[in-house]
DNA sequence: GGTTGACCTGGAGCGCGCTCCAACTCCTAC
DNA sequence: GTAGGAGTTGGAGCGCGCTCCAGGTCAACC
């Protein structure tokens, strides 16, 4: 993760200004590393931004939102299942496509 | 997929010009849509516009470029299973997330 | 014959998620 | 003391993949 990425992520709120040493500059605490390393997570699962953003404000409102978050999680759980049901269909577009190729090279058409 | 995608793929030589009928319009044949139908897989899982336009000018040049083409494929099918293994990791963290919730709902730091 | 609606064109605009920049401050090493 | 390098700031810029728009043409239906 990018210096410019961090900042970023701060400036949209997405997670709050760490601690700061003696010469100003940040340093983070174990909760701020593991909330990014979260955060990650939901990138790398494709949550966007904004759906983050949503979820950074409901932990900064305390527990009392912790059911709406879990089930923000359990959403976008489903979501990713479903992404990855989507790609692994893909897949086997592909497979086919590559166990074939010798016999459409030029029409790429038929593909089934 | 819409019109504009569609006008937007033709622009940037993803899809050839298609046949018109007698009013101009523009009238897709099986093998057009049998390619359209194959690059929105590749869409789908993940591809770089950049490299379907590769793939395309390779296609265009013939059954001499079959060998690149399904380098290509074969190359994009090992990223979309790197892909899938990464978001079931991601899903792994997620399960964990979900299944512990109640425990640190406002830590959100600690994931271990 | 008029209206409706889909399609046509070229070009501009947009949302996303960073990424880069210039100009500055601070600590460290020599 | 001074050179270097990493960090700091606010703001601008960018690559991607569409998406929208205005103004026009055409075929079909009432």
């Amino acid at each position: 993760m990018s210096v410019d990425t961090l900042r970023y992520y701060e400036r949209i709120g997405l997670i709050d200004p760490p601690a700061r040493d003696s010469g100003g500059r940040r340093s983070y605490s174990e909760d701020d590393l593991g909330w990014l390393f979260f955060l990650t997570r939901l990138r790398t699962t494709g949550m966007p931004i904004r759906m983050m953003r949503e979820y950074a404000q409901l932990r900064h409102r305390g527990t009392t939102t912790a059911v709406q978050r879990k089930q923000m999680l359990l959403e976008h759980r489903a979501a990713v299942r479903a992404r990855i049901a989507e790609l692994q269909s893909c897949l086997e577009v592909l497979d086919y496509k590559i166990t074939h190729y010798e016999q459409f090279e030029h029409s790429e058409g038929i593909t089934a």
